[in-house]
Parts: structure tokens; sequence; C-alpha cells
RNA sequence: GGCCCAUUGGUCAAGCGGUCAAGACGCCGCCCUCUCAAGGCGGAAACAGGAGUUCGAUUCUCCUAUGGGUCACCA
């Protein structure tokens, strides 16, 4: 079987959250594929016993999903490279090291996890670290001895002693490394599983992945990655190695941070396609310098050569302006049926005139978690200050307020009907009979009723959301409390 | 500490030898306006430092500083 062509893959361990780094890696990896018109796949690498987390798998399907990163060939859909989860490959990874021990490419160290330990704590401060080599040029009678005695034992792969290892990354160009540098990695551990980076370097080669697209923590080992490559006889892929993405105090972003994976960031309100928008950005700048796009538009627009080098911050004041401008362009009901669950979260039972709110809170809010704290005064009257009903620009003051509210509270009393029409009608001619600017009798009128400076919405919204009743006894509670003055 | 990489406003970033050094977020101001948003207009704000190369460096080279990555039977 030949596989040819661009083919780029994401390979993530189930071991937890979708973090929104990995994220980005397989948003590029996508792109990469699509823009090429190569393929996609997804492969599960779970050689790490000790570091499955039950669901982890799911987790990555289901987020995939959501954005919209459809795979060719994974371990759900199948393919011509299948099994697509490491765990069951094994056979595979035995007969690949095997292989490179027969061609002296490798070699089994017997070396206990003791040993390796204390060779590194008596390297001490110094850091030189590293293996040793002890194993690597055991005699053949003393490996059949120890084999013979049940010893256990990993692969370890033979690398150059001297001469350097030369790479080109497509981000970051030209690397060199001194093979010195470079130790007697481990390639099979003692039970049997294969370590990351040599499952990762078979499974790639065997499912014909042209471009290897990772995180730039990748960087310095690549040179380990290429002489595998080289053992094996097998081309060197094209690698394209992404700059970190970093939390606001320039460290590596993490759980520290506060919420940094896709599912908290959903779960906080955030549009998958504003969350996609936002990181496909972090790294990666169009020729054009548009920020706006689609998945579609992005695998039209997406090159590599628009990849940065430096790490770039999240900002999560930038993702929610993004957010926002989602919310936005959604059709009415669609935000309705977002906003929903928020609205439940404040009043379980109760029915307000849903589709009112969710049209003021539409322009006003970037993340759906705002919406509780934003109707919670329709609830209840939060407290507030009398000096709420001083304000300059509206030339309101409390005693602009008692004229206000004394009169229109008979006013709304003998209202044939509580309509936006009407009650806007009602106050504007107030202002007329009162001489006062329209502001002037709004304010007054919003401040008793929301008890809040600012609100979702003008004086007239605010009563029509709050109803008749509530707003009656809201307004003549606060006249009360300006007459008494406190 | 060794090795590798990076460095343009607070943040994302354009730039790829000659620009008054884009744009976006955020911030500030003005307009619009029954508050706040949204929208419109405007403003403050950057080439880490030092040597070279060159007629000319943000762009190329070297050094320094700072930051990051990596040195596992983790990925």
């Amino acid at each position: 079987m030949t596989l040819s062509g661009i083919r780029t893959r994401f390979a993530p361990s189930p071991t937890g959250s979708m973090h929104v780094g990995n994220l980005r890696t397989a948003l590029y990896e996508y792109l990469i594929a699509r823009s090429l018109g190569g393929r996609f796949i997804l492969r599960i690498e779970d050689t790490d016993q000790e570091r499955q987390v039950e669901g982890a798998v799911d987790l990555v399907f289901r987020t995939l999903e959501r954005v919209g990163l459809v795979h060719d060939e994974g371990p759900d859909v199948g393919g011509p490279c299948g099994p697509y989860v490491q765990s069951r490959r094994l056979p595979y990874y035995r007969e690949m090291a095997g292989r490179l021990v027969r061609e002296g490419r490798a070699y089994r160290c017997f070396c206990s996890r003791e040993r390796l330990e204390a060779l590194r704590s008596a390297k001490g401060s110094e850091f030189s670290g590293g293996y040793d080599r002890h194993c690597r040029d055991l005699p053949e009678e003393e490996i059949r001895q120890r084999l013979d005695a049940g010893m256990s034992f990993v692969i370890r792969q033979r690398m150059p002693l001297e001469g350097e290892t030369r790479f080109v990354d497509s981000v970051f160009g030209e690397i060199t490394v001194r093979n010195e540098e470079l130790e007697d990695q481990v390639l099979l551990k003692s039970d049997g599983f294969p370590t990351y980076n040599f499952a990762n370097v078979v499974d790639d080669h065997a499912m014909g992945i042209s471009h290897v697209v990772r995180g730039s923590e990748y960087l310095s080992s690549t040179p380990k990655y290429n002489l595998l490559y080289e053992a094996f006889g097998w081309p060197i892929p094209i690698y394209v190695h992404l700059p970190l993405i970093n939390g606001p105090d320039g460290r590596k972003l993490s759980k520290r941070h506060g919420a940094v994976s896709f599912e908290d960031l959903a779960a906080e309100g955030f549009l998958p396609a504003a969350i996609l928008n936002y990181i496909a950005l972090l790294g990666w700048c169009p020729k054009d310098n548009r920020e706006r796009f689609t998945l579609p538009e992005l695998e039209a627009a997406f090159s590599i050569d628009g990849i940065s080098r430096s790490p770039a911050v999240f900002d999560l004041e930038k993702l929610r302006w993004f957010n926002g401008e989602y919310l936005r362009d959604l059709a009415p009901d669609a935000f309705l049926d977002l906003a929903m669950p928020w609205f439940r979260r404040v009043f379980p039972e109760r029915d307000l005139d849903w589709p009112l709110l969710s049209s003021l809170l539409q322009p006003r809010i970037r993340q759906l978690s705002e919406i509780p704290d934003r109707i919670e005064f329709v609830r209840e009257l939060p407290d507030h200050p009398l000096s709420l009903y001083e304000n300059r620009k509206s030339k309101a003051t409390p005693e602009t307020a008692v004229l206000v509210l004394g009169a229109c509270i008979p006013l709304f009393e003998s209202l044939p009907e509580w309509s936006q029409a009407l009650l806007h009608d009602r106050l504007v001619l107030l202002a007329q009979q009162l001489s006062m600017k329209i502001g002037q009798v709004m304010w007054p009128v919003r401040i008793a009723a929301t008890g809040l400076e600012a609100t979702p919405g003008g004086a007239i919204e605010m009563l029509a959301v709050l109803g008749r009743d509530v707003s009656l006894a809201r307004l003549r509670a606060g006249l009360a409390r300006l007459e008494r003055g406190e």
C-alpha cells in the first residue's frame, strides 16, 4: 500500500481536557491538509498506561466535532492504515524495534530504574544529564545470560557519537544539533509499550504523514526523530513546528491561568466558532491581515508561511471581543436559544418576555455567562444609593426625580395597556408638560425600576420587562424613599 | 548549567534594505443616544541594547540582555 500526497495527523494523548494549544495544533493540521487538498487523520496516542483518563478519547471526538474539524481517517471512521489507536499496534512497534536491534541500530538496556536515577542525581546540578550508554556494547553472551535470567529491559537507540544532525523546519528554518547532545533514547519500554518518540515516528511513516505539525517544544528533540527515520531508511517528513501559546505572565499556558481548555471556555459562554477563529490567529496571520474567519474561509486563506516563530500570549479580552462579534451576528432566535439556559439559571420557573430580553442583551454581552448578572435586577431590586438619581448628563437630580415619579405613577396606574409604545408616548408627553428634557424623566424612572446605573435597555424597555405590577411597586417605593430622603 | 529557539505599542501582529513603522483588541476622548452597549470619528502607545555590513538598517551578521523550550521507561 502506498500513501501519497499531503497527509497530516492530529495525535492527542487521551490524558484529559482539550487544551487550547492542542486544539490550535489540530486546527493547523486540519488547515494544512485542507488547504493543500490533503487528508487529515486522527490517531490516538495512548502509550502511557499510567496517564490514561477515562472518557478522554470521547472528549477528543466531541471537541473536534463541535468545532467542525472533520477527520478523514481515524479510530471511528477507519481508513487504510488502521488501527488508529497506538495501544492496538503493539506487535508492529515490537517488530520494528526488533529490526533495529538486529541491524545494530538499537540495543537492549538492562539498567534498573534505580541505577538511572542514581546516575541523574550523581550528575547533580551539572545537569549534563542523560544515560551513560552503559549497555550500549554489552557482549553477546552477557545479553543472552540476562535474557535467560528473565531480566527486564528496554530498547535504546544507538545514537551516533559524533557529527551533527541538521534539518529544516518550515517555520523555524535550519536547525543544527551536535549528535553528542543526543541521548540513546528509549524506543521500547520494559512493559513492551513504545515510547512516544518511537511510536510517533513509526506511525507517521506507516500512515504516510507528509507534514509533521506539532508544538515547538519538540523542536529540540527533532534530530532524534530524524536519526530514527534514517535508521529505518525512511524519508524525513516536512516539519512544521508551532510557536507556543503562553499565559498573560509569559509562561506556558496552563490550568493556573484559569479556563484554558475548550470545554472550560465553552462552558463560560464562548461560541466554538469564536474560539476557533481566535486561536487560528494565535501564531498565524493571513496575507491581508483579516481577522474574521469561518472555518471554510480559513481553509482557503491558510498557508504555512504565515505561521509565526515567536510565542503568543492568550488574551482572554480579545477572545471576548471575538465572541461578542459572533454573538451579535447570530439570528435573534438563535441567540435566544443559546441564552435560554442562562435565563433559567436565574428564573428556573418564572417566565419573562424572553424574546425582548434576548434582543436587548444580544448587542450588549460578550459572553453568555454574563446573562445571569445582567438580569438579576428583575428578580430583586438591587440595593442602591439615592445618589443614583443624580445624573449630570440627563440633568436629573433627586428633586426632579420626585417630580417625575410623582407624576408618572398615577399616569401609569391609569394606563389602559402596558405597552412600550404607550409608555413611550406618555413619558414624552410628561416631559413636555414638565418642561423637561426627555432624559430628565427617563433617568429617574429607570433608576427606580432597576436600581442600576447601567441596564440592558432604556427606561421604557425595562418597564416592559418588569411588567406593570412590579414596575409600579418599584416606582412607588422609589418615590417614597426619595421623599424620606434616605 | 548544556543545547535549541525567540525578541515591533499592554496583547495579537503587518513589515521580508529606503514606510510619516499598517491593522485589530484593550485604553482615552468626541459623536449618536432615555442609561449601558452596539455603531461612527479621533487620540495616546512599539522596532530590547551594542557593534558591524551597506549610500541607507525594524529588516542581514556578530555579541550582550531578557524570555521561552528541552535535557524521563511523559507525551
